[in-house]
DNA sequence: TTCAAAAAGTGAACAGTGTTCACAAAAATA
DNA sequence: TATTTTTGTGAACACTGTTCACTTTTTGAA
């Protein structure tokens, strides 16, 4: 097997991985400017000049290819996402800047984003997916994206900044749509009225706005009991 | 012309309604189980016993036939957020009610409300649209849900219940946000945790939850001020 | 009632798509 | 050097949306 190339790479997965990373990067130029639609296996061999019978040589099909470049796009942004996380002090601003660069990444790459989301689960997809254990999900990217936000809740509790009678795990998952929400919205919706418009970079200061807003909605209450019914 | 039918419809376009009602029918029940890609003009044909080139004679393309299927879709959706917001007479109630029912009923339709939100336009449809009106704006099916929120929010103001120094734009975008991003990351994310699951209706008492935090982020602050640097 | 015009419906074809598979060329291994 | 494995290809299959010349049916008026 490897013979003389103990631990790297021997000349010919040398080549192998430079082809596949061609592959990728073409169908990565192609999906990031036409969606999923425009990427065509016929079109992308084109581009790198191969036959389309090869690409089937480095990927099991077209839905491999795009999982992958789905993939390697949620890592990046839980890259970003986690950068900006360790560079902030402050909480609040910690809280802030993963939002905003959360929503600045997704919607920086549109048809990533969208497509990283795209999938709708059949009934019995969805009955399997039931019996998936909590290791298991945050083992996916996803599930670490909602790690860290079950994190920040709990670190926003301990400081008292967010109320304690809250269940992280529920809270999380109200930041996370709002932040998902917001993404997509700026995506599929920019006709939405831009009330300070920035010319160059529109909507970005609205996304700081939002974040706000969501951590205000798990800020301690005011004095009024009312007839909050939180969490029975 | 309508020589004998002054208002009425001749038979001949009932029957051709009837026909393209059909049409309409079994699109619905093909996208409405397998989504976009489950729904085959040749499919479709073969279904209704008609051939696949007798559908355009009906709809100009595949996307019409699409957009018409969506638009149905948002507009029943509409209503329903409509007669929910009629029925509840206490604000917290209709508010929290007009988020239940949206989410509720995205979610139940989970092609369809995905498929309203699915289209990234490109840089050359994003400089035109930019060129909008308020007023065709809210003309639109999308535009209406809109304002239905923007009313919502300033009636939530005059009652003292939301904080009067939001823009009530602003806040109305962002509760739509949150709401859009909760309805689809149920329809796209169901292995989210379902932190009290109830078996017949998973999630949905989560969704009001979600709606009372969205709501306490708009609220009155706090008396602290502290340094929150909201609209500037 | 007859007749021309309009409408409805169809089969064949075009240009695409993803994917498979037998086969040829090249490289790596023995 | 001979053999096996890898890499690449062209042709074909089974689809897709769409068009168009064509026939059949229906309609409205002379």
């Amino acid at each position: 097997m490897d013979s003389d190339y103990p631990l790297e790479q021997t000349p010919a997965r040398r080549r192998r991985n430079k082809v596949r990373e061609a592959i990728l990067a073409a169908a990565e130029r192609m999906f990031a400017k036409e969606g999923e639609s425009g990427l065509s296996i016929r079109r992308l061999a084109e581009e790198i000049d191969y036959s389309p019978s090869a690409i089937y040589k480095y990927f099991g099909s077209k839905e491999e290819l795009l999982e992958e470049l789905k993939d390697s796009f949620f890592e990046r942004l839980l890259d970003q996402v986690d950068r900006v996380s360790a560079a902030s002090r402050d909480f609040h601003d910690r809280a802030r800047a993963c939002v905003t660069t959360y929503v600045s990444t997704a919607t920086a790459r549109p048809h990533h984003y969208a497509a990283a989301f795209s999938s709708v689960p059949t009934p019995e997809e969805l009955a399997v997916r039931q019996h998936l254990s909590w290791e298991d999900f945050i083992a996916t990217s996803k599930g670490q994206a909602f790690k860290i936000l079950v994190d920040l809740v709990e670190e926003g509790q301990a400081l008292g900044v967010f109320d304690t009678a809250l269940d992280p795990l529920k809270a999380a998952k109200s930041i996370w749509a709002s932040c998902h929400g917001l993404a997509l919205l700026m995506i599929h919706m920019p006709i939405l009225p831009d009330v300070q418009p920035c010319p160059t970079q529109p909507d970005r200061d609205f996304v700081a706005y939002h974040a706000d807003i969501v951590m205000r909605g798990l800020a301690v209450p005011a004095e009024t009991p009312h007839k909050n019914g939180q969490d029975s």
